[in-house]
RNA sequence: UGGGACGUCGCCAAGUUGGUUAAGGCACGGGGUUUUGAUCCCCGCAUUCGCAGGUUCGAGUCCUGCCGUCCCAGCCA
C-alpha cells in the first residue's frame, strides 16, 4: 500500500474484467447498459452507467445503450429520448445504440430451435393454472408438470407460428421452455419465453403478436451484441441458472457472463419507478425533472453537476452488499466539484438595510472582486457600493452570544470587498423590531489599500440597495422527513413528504450579473451557498435560482449544539 | 416453513490462494491559514472484522452452529 499513489478505487467486478484480460478469456471488453424506456432514469442508474460505461472505458472497451423494449404495453418513445439525455448529459457516450426489438426475428428463430429440440413447448393453461402447477416452493413443495408440456414438436411449432401471426387473443397460449417443474430455484420451473400481445410496438408496429420475456429477450440479446460482461443488480442473481440454460441451449453467438452487484440507495428519498411515478402524477412534485427528486433530470435542473455525480459513484465502489449511502455523501461531492469552478457572488436572501451615514447620497464607490478567491484565472467583477446597501438579517444581533463574530450594536465588521464598518444605531420599527442599521465606515480600510490589513472577527456579504436586483430563490431541500420513508411499518410513504423541501425566496437581492444570467448557470453565493438559474422557469427578466446546496456551516453546526444545550 | 444473497469504524468500502502493525473516502474531534464561521493544510479516529465455538504455530480470510438484513409466488423488467 504504497502512502503517495492515490487509492486505484477497485472492486470484484473490475476483478473479474482483470483477470478475464489477463488469462486472455477476452480480448477486449464489451458491457451495455439496458434501460427499460418505461420511466426516467434516477441517481440510480446513474451508477450502472457509470460501472459499465467506466469499465469499458478503462480497458478500452465498448458499451453499448441497449433499450429492453419487450413490454409493447408500457414502452414508448418519450421515455427513450429522455433516457438518451439523460446518459449524455452524465457525459457518456455509446458505441451502438441497439433495441431488444431489434432480435425480435433471431428470439424467434431460436425459440422455434428449442421447440424442434423439444426444449419448449406451448402450453394452453391459464396464467392461474400454471400458477398453481408450479407448486409452492415456499414449502418446497414441488411442481406438477403440465398436461401440455409433452405436446408433438410439430404441433407447438404450428401454434407458435399462429401465435404469432396473431391468430388468438391475448393470454391464449404462451410459450415456455421446458426444464424442470421440481427445482428449487422457481425460475427454472418451465418459466415463460413468449406471450401474446395484440398490441402496437412503438418501433415494431403491428409486425408482432408475440412479445418476449425479460429472461429469454436479455441473455440472447447480450450474446448477440458480444457483451462480455453482463452487469446487473442484486434481483436478477436468482435468474442467472436461467440465464445460462438458455444460452447453452440454442447455438449461441457467444457466452456472456452475467454479474450481479447491489444497487446504489440513497437516504431520505424513494428511487422506485412506482414511487416516483406516484409522486409526479399525484402532483407531490412538479414533474419528472422536480429539483428534489432523485431522477437523473430532477438533478440537472437542480444544478447537481455530472463531474460529482460521476465521481460520487466512482468513489463510493460497487459490491454485493445493500447498503443506503447518506444523502451527506452526494451533497459533499457536489460541494466539491462547484467549489472548484463556481463563480463567487453575494446574494442576501433575508434582507436588512443598512446606512452607510458618512457615505454621501448619490456616490458609488466602485470595488474590484475577485470571482474565485483561490483561482484568479477566474477574473474580477465591478462591485458597487452605495449608501444603502442591504445586509443578511441573521448577519446583526442586538444581543449576540459569545462568539457571534458578526453585527452588533457599536461592533465592527468588514463588509467583504469592501470596507469595515461600525453600527453605529439601529433603529427600530412600532413594534419593536430592527427596521434598520446605520453604520460608518473606514475609508482607510478599503480592499487592497494598506489600511485593509486591520483585523476584524468577522466578515459578511451585502449587495447595493441601489444596484442589487430581487430575484426568485427556491430552498431544495430533502424531499422527505425520514431517511426511509418506504421502511415507516404502518405508515405511507407521503406522510413523511418533507413540507419545506422547497421553500420559495421572492424577494433575494443578488448582484446584477446574476440577474442577467441564463438557465444553468451557477454561483457560490459567499458564505451561503451554491445556486443556479433553473432550467425551465428562469426567464430573462424574470429570474428563477434554485439552492444545489449550502456551504458546510460550523456556525450553524455551533448555534444547534446551543440550542440544545439550552433545553 | 423453501430458495438466493449479504453482514469489516456513524455512512460507503479495500482486503490476491490464512501469515507480522485491518487500505481509502465521507462524517466526526483537535490545531493552523483565511476579507466566505467556506476552501485549504496538519493531526487524531476499528487491539478488531454480526455472534459463539472449532481447525491451525498463525484466521476478517477455512469449518460448524446461531443471529440479523435484503430479494423471490408477473403471461413486468
Amino acid at each position: 500500500m504504497s502512502s503517495d499513489a492515490p487509492a486505484v478505487p477497485t472492486n470484484f467486478i473490475r476483478n473479474i474484467v482483470i483477470e478475464d484480460l489477463e488469462s486472455g478469456k477476452h480480448q477486449e471488453i464489451v458491457t451495455r447498459f439496458p434501460p427499460e424506456p418505461n420511466g426516467h432514469l434516477h441517481i440510480g442508474h446513474a451508477k450502472s452507467i457509470c460501472l459499465n460505461f467506466g469499465i469499458a472505458d478503462e480497458f478500452g472497451g465498448r458499451t453499448n445503450l441497449r433499450f429492453d423494449d419487450t413490454n409493447p404495453l408500457k414502452e414508448n418513445e418519450d421515455f427513450m429520448n429522455a433516457i438518451m439525455d439523460d446518459v449524455r448529459w452524465l457525459g457518456f457516450e455509446w458505441d451502438n445504440l441497439f433495441h431488444a426489438s431489434d432480435y425480435f426475428g433471431q428470439l424467434y428463430d431460436f425459440a422455434v430451435h428449442l421447440i424442434r429440440t423439444e426444449k419448449a413447448y406451448v402450453e394452453e393453461l391459464s396464467a392461474d393454472e400454471m400458477l398453481d402447477y408450479r407448486g409452492d416452493w415456499m414449502n418446497n413443495e414441488p411442481g406438477r408438470e403440465s398436461p401440455w408440456r409433452n405436446r408433438p414438436v410439430e404441433e407447438s411449432l404450428d401454434l407458435f407460428e399462429r401465435m404469432k401471426n396473431g391468430e388468438f387473443e391475448d393470454g391464449k397460449y404462451v410459450l415456455r421452455a421446458k426444464i424442470d417443474m421440481n427445482s428449487p430455484d422457481r425460475f427454472m420451473r418451465d418459466p415463460v419465453m413468449y406471450r401474446i400481445r395484440n398490441a402496437r410496438h412503438h418501433r415494431t408496429g403491428d409486425e408482432w403478436h408475440i412479445y418476449p420475456m425479460y429472461d429469454w429477450a436479455h441473455g440472447i440479446s447480450d450474446a448477440i451484441e458480444g457483451i462480455t460482461h453482463s452487469l446487473c443488480t442484486l434481483e436478477f442473481e436468482e435468474h442467472r441458472p436461467l440465464y445460462e440454460w438458455f444460452l447453452e441451449n440454442i447455438p449461441t453467438p457467444s457466452m456472456p457472463r452475467q454479474i450481479e452487484f447491489s444497487r446504489g440507495n440513497l437516504d431520505y428519498t424513494v428511487m422506485s419507478k412506482r414511487r416516483l411515478r406516484e409522486l409526479v402524477e399525484e402532483g407531490h412534485v412538479k414533474g419528472w425533472d422536480d429539483p428534489r427528486l432523485p431522477t437523473l433530470a430532477g438533478l440537472r435542473r437542480r444544478g447537481f453537476t455530472p463531474e460529482a455525480i460521476r465521481a460520487f459513484w466512482s468513489d463510493l465502489g460497487v459490491s454485493k452488499s445493500n447498503s443506503i449511502i447518506s444523502m451527506g455523501v452526494l451533497e459533499n461531492y457536489v460541494r466539491n466539484d462547484l467549489n472548484v469552478r463556481a463563480p463567487r457572488t453575494m446574494a442576501v436572501m433575508d434582507p436588512l438595510k443598512v446606512v452607510l451615514t458618512n457615505l454621501p447620497e448619490g456616490e458609488t464607490e466602485w470595488l474590484e472582486a475577485p470571482l474565485h478567491p483561490q483561482n484568479e484565472e477566474m477574473g474580477t467583477r465591478r462591485v458597487a457600493l452605495t449608501r444603502e446597501i442591504w445586509i443578511e438579517r441573521s448577519d446583526f444581533m442586538e444581543d449576540p452570544p459569545r462568539k457571534f463574530f458578526r453585527l452588533k450594536p457599536g461592533g465592527e465588521v468588514r463588509l467583504r470587498n469592501a470596507f469595515i464598518v461600525q453600527c453605529t444605531n439601529v433603529i427600530k420599527d412600532g413594534s419593536g423590531n430592527v427596521a434598520e442599521l446605520h453604520c460608518e465606515f473606514d475609508p482607510d480600510t478599503r480592499s487592497g489599500m494598506p489600511g485593509a490589513s486591520r483585523k476584524v472577527k468577522g466578515t459578511i456579504h451585502w449587495v447595493s440597495a441601489e444596484h442589487g436586483v430581487p430575484v426568485e430563490v427556491r430552498l431544495c431541500d430533502r424531499l422527505f422527513t425520514v431517511p426511509n420513508p418506504l421502511g415507516e411499518k404502518d405508515h405511507d410513504f407521503r406522510e413523511f413528504l418533507n413540507p419545506h423541501s422547497m421553500d420559495v425566496m421572492e424577494h433575494v437581492i443578488v448582484e446584477p450579473e446574476v440577474a442577467e444570467g441564463g438557465p444553468g448557470d451557477f454561483y457560490q453565493f459567499e458564505r451561503t451557498g451554491y445556486f443556479c438559474h433553473d432550467l425551465v422557469d428562469s426567464k430573462s427578466g424574470r429570474p428563477v435560482l434554485n439552492r444545489i446546496v449550502t456551504l458546510r456551516d460550523s456556525w450553524a453546526r455551533i448555534e444547534k449544539e446551543m440550542a440544545q444545550r439550552r433545553k
